[in-house]
DNA sequence: CAGTATCCCAAGCGATACTG
DNA sequence: CAGTATCGCTTGGGATACTG
């Protein structure tokens, strides 16, 4: 069977991408994953304006991807803040895969804002494919398979 | 320093973004990797107008990441057909990325439509973290340094 | 601080028609 | 086959004002 004779209703890049496939959600993840949490600061970091981050971290909240905590830091008043859930968690790859591609092919070297590192050792991390065995392939090694089961199942 | 005191122009999230951050282009390139290289093709396997294929097809040669190859088979005239560039393989990983979130979370076990697979052995493949010396570690052990010289360099 | 509400313009998009 | 051109509709988004 041909890719191009799958019916897509239930791709995975397609489910994905209607949730960040757009151009203000990586911006806030990434933000969340590294340490800003609030709407104000997520606000002027960002430059979005209100009504479009009020919807999008909507969106994010009602997916599951990050959820709204209201605590009380020492003597001052309640505040609320955004926070990954472990599903959220997960799309760490994706914003990976983003600033890899980024900064290897769009941003110059010397411009480079951050590194991801190992947190025991301190080395530079990448991201890579891996097989089952723990084991790292090159992207001309890898291939895919369809599976003609759930690809056919709703065709007509 | 904090990252919310970063200037993100330079920032490799927002470069990739500008090019990915978007409903079509993932479900281009998901096609054009999995073989769906012709106009025609993408147009009715996407579902997508024509005015937006073109223009989305434009701006990813634009970019470097297909070239557009005019090509004779056999007794028939010419055709066109869209080929990944050696920067467009890049994108496998992001793709590989929202299609591992995409089947984890959001579409049914039982409908995955496709597998990542080693082409040598036939071993399912995922996306992993790894460091320079090729061994592999987990989500949890990932961080991150920022860059000071980079991004402080635009401050006022 | 953490939003919601409104207004209005700009961009995106599907449908359709047309060209080499 | 491989697009470009045009047309209206719908959505997105910045600016601003307002609320608990």
């Amino acid at each position: 069977m041909k890719w191009a004779d799958v019916d897509t209703t239930h791709c995975g890049v397609a489910a994905a991408t209607s949730i960040v496939g757009d151009r203000w959600i990586p911006l806030i993840l990434r933000d969340v994953f590294f340490g800003v949490r609030r709407f104000d600061d997520l606000l002027t970091h960002i430059g979005v304006s209100t009504a479009v981050l009020s919807n999008r971290l909507g969106r994010l909240v009602e997916h599951g991807i990050l959820a709204k905590v209201r605590y009380r830091s020492e003597g001052s008043r309640h505040r609320y803040e955004y926070q990954l859930t472990e599903r959220g968690l997960d799309l760490l790859l994706v914003q990976l895969a983003l600033a890899d591609f980024g900064y290897e092919h769009l941003v110059d070297a010397d411009k480079r804002l951050v590194d991801f590192v190992d947190r025991s050792t301190g080395q530079r991390v990448r991201l890579g494919l891996v097989r089952e065995d723990g084991t790292v392939i090159g992207a001309d090694s890898l291939g895919m398979q369809i599976n003609e089961a759930a690809a056919s199942e709703h065709q007509m």
